[in-house]
DNA sequence: GATGAAAACATGTATATACATTATAGCCAT
DNA sequence: ATGGCTATAATGTATATACATGTTTTCATC
């Protein structure tokens, strides 16, 4: 599992020092040594132990504080990360011929439901797109997306019947910033027909806020069946 | 929503250069300029465009070959952060009060089961905990966690009757390297019943490995009531 | 022309240095 | 005491410089 080898001065540095907070000989709240001590105790310079504490810090395990130093973090989460990929990736990195089929896709004055998805505040055109994702000719699953055509009105001109609208905005549209929430819901007899899968089964959802500098881009919700995936995530501190 | 003041140097730089990748005037493949150029285009020195460079490549949005230059990566992922929090933390943060139910603690030779979970190679002894989380008096979340005796010799002592496994864990074994899974799964009778929750409800299921120095530390797996429980994560590209 | 050595090149890492920023501590006058 | 000033200490950022590392190109030799 370790297969680190450190090979470089300010990585050997790093390793050492969090191997010392992992494992709790600096516990939460421990003053670490300055900058200049560091420096002096591995022989290097400021710059350097600088490098390390400032990695330690934005991986969350140290918190630094002007002139008083800096401290061990309380653990207050464990930040695992997550890679979200295109779904047609996805399907294919299991080996089976991707397929897609739009259902439906129209534009409309958003409703209130459609603001408070997308956290819209003035209103405005939305496109509403739903479709499905086919692996080897079967659901893969479901898309439900909005899209403010406030910030991307050129997407109304385009035809969503052959590439997906994500595949659209991906290319085309610039953002900035998004949040995922990822639920587990039990399929309503609409969903369980179009994945074709057991009424009442469980399945993960996954939505997606996507903003821009011009504020909110998309909303997009997909629903897997539940016992067919799965998502995964990763941690290592200091990475 | 963008909140940068953008007032370092080698933040505005950051700022640009992603500005020109995420709005697609540097598309994937795209050369960027090399750091020498950089640095007299923005009247900086090398080692502040190498900096920027190297964040930019820290977060996906660069790849970088010696002698060739930096190329703007394809976009294969999102790769969210998600903030795996405390039961307790999160339970208390609900501004309900906390609690925890011990149903089962039993040491005993690893199973071929127990290996596959914590991708034990040798076998072993494990011990098993079976818990429940409280959240007002009511069931929150049921814990699943086998412990790896050979890593964690000293968990045989402790009594997880007050406190749970996990934050025993936390504070006191070191650990490098964790891995998540998170799947919807229909609920069993058993977990319905001391969720209490309806039968066949859809369930959150949060399942994680961890491994320290030494090998396997423990296997967890948590499963909330789905319609009471959100995983949220967020994305900033850069940081 | 093929092969391999050498030069050129871009990035990677580390150092010494400088000055800016900011929180703390101590001091001084009221 | 107390309010505010200043000195100080630690981090934050930036520069110039140096050498290491790994590729690509060039070019001399066989």
């Amino acid at each position: 599992m370790n297969m680190e080898k450190e090979k470089t001065l300010h990585s050997r540095i790093l390793g050492d020092l969090e191997r010392r907070i992992l494992s709790g000989e600096w516990p939460p709240g421990y003053r670490l040594p300055f900058e200049v001590d560091l420096a002096a105790q591995y022989g290097c310079s400021r710059m350097t132990a600088n490098k390390v504490l400032t990695q330690l810090a934005r991986g969350g395990l140290i918190e630094r504080r002007k002139k008083s130093g800096s401290f061990v973090a309380q653990p207050v989460a464990q930040s695992a990360v997550l890679d979200i990929h295109d779904i047609e990736t996805e399907v294919r990195s299991l080996n089976l011929p991707y397929g897609y089929r739009l259902d439906a896709c129209t534009r409309r004055s958003a409703t209130r439901q459609d603001c408070a998805l997308m956290e819209l505040t003035g209103g405005g055109a939305v496109l509403e797109c739903l479709a499905v994702h086919l692996a080897g000719g079967r659901p893969f699953c479901l898309e439900h997306r909005l899209i403010n055509l406030a910030t991307v009105p050129e997407a109304e001109g385009e035809d969503f019947g052959r590439t997906p609208p994500g595949a659209f905005l991906i290319s085309r549209v610039p953002w900035n910033a998004a949040e995922h929430r990822i639920q587990a819901v039990t399929a309503s007899p609409e969903v369980a027909a179009k994945l074709e899968i057991a009424r009442n089964a469980a399945c993960l959802v996954i939505e997606r806020r996507t903003w821009g500098a011009d504020g909110p881009v998309t909303f997009v919700r997909f629903t897997y069946p539940g016992d067919r995936h799965a998502l995964v995530a990763r941690f290592q501190p200091g990475g």
